[in-house]
DNA sequence: TTTAACTTGTTAATATATAAAGGACCCTGC
DNA sequence: GCAGGGTCCTTTATATATTAACAAGTTAAA
């Protein structure tokens, strides 16, 4: 059923990076439309969600936690801020940093979307099993850290 | 080490789209450098690649093997035409069709690329383990299946 | 045959990804 | 103090993602 590992040929359907594509689009799909309805985009979703968890952050924090670059951030934030999502203040101690927090408003709209966020994710966790989500999170996990090892070298 | 299920709180970095997404990155930058050194992007590195196992196919079929939407497909084939790595037709029987393929330019640049690509994921192989890399291919595959199974239901 | 419905692919508009460059601010060494 | 280097964030430019709208070809029903 696997294929020994030294045969030369590696078809396009064995491509890593495809196959978290597609499975990220496959969950994807469970969470965009809910999403959508609120006029918001999975990377607006994702900020909202870490200014819910921690109050207070500042940019460079939130585009790490988030895995967007801080001109995506950028924009995002500012159209966020238009609609009264998150609030922005300059840090008395640093003036370079800005920090952001949640409103309430944003809050509130977190509190209406996380109900429905959490049956289809109830739903994916009975449809997939308890037991083989909690190994894909492991193996994605450690994948992220044996090739993050060797970040300052060549490979 | 694993929190039950029943718990209420979810974490933001227990969030699988997330996870996917950082596990998806963190592979991607083992194999983007060798791509940009050529002006590849990651996008038309799929369809060259899949072009080199087909010979020809049109574009929709495309668009379903890589992942890509038509209007991102419409734009990356202009430009890969441009360069002269891949030929159009319009298929006889179905004049709306265009059927594409590769040119010898293309893959001579395949053939240029794929050793590298091929160390890189070797060395991803040998870091993470070869089982463990069976076993996530299985998982992420079972997850897709067992998301696609409700694609006509409400979930 | 002629319309109606569907399919294929493109274009348009807006949001995000990415790299590069710039401005404002901080900090350290002198 | 203050000049250089580094940090934080924004802006710019180009490519891709996404939705909608559209043109052209095909199919099938009236």
């Amino acid at each position: 059923m696997t294929r020994p590992p030294e045969l030369p040929m590696r078809q396009f359907d064995r491509s890593l990076p495809m196959a978290l594509l597609k499975a990220r689009e496959a969950v994807m799909r469970k969470f965009s439309p809910a999403l959508k309805e609120r006029d918001l985009s999975p990377q607006q979703w994702r900020v909202i969600r870490v200014l819910v968890e921690e109050d207070e952050l500042d940019a460079s924090e939130i585009a790490e936690r988030c895995a967007l670059l801080m001109p995506s951030l950028s924009r995002i934030l500012q159209n966020l801020h238009r609609r009264g999502l998150v609030e922005r203040r300059t840090a008395s101690d640093d003036q370079r940093r800005s920090m952001v927090s949640i409103t309430p408003l944003g809050r509130q709209l977190f509190e209406a979307l996380s109900p429905i966020n959490e049956a289809r994710y109830a739903h994916i966790t009975a449809k997939f099993g308890y037991g083989k989500l909690e190994l894909l999170y492991e193996l994605l996990n450690e994948l992220v850290e044996k090739l993050e090892e060797d970040e300052g070298d060549k490979p």
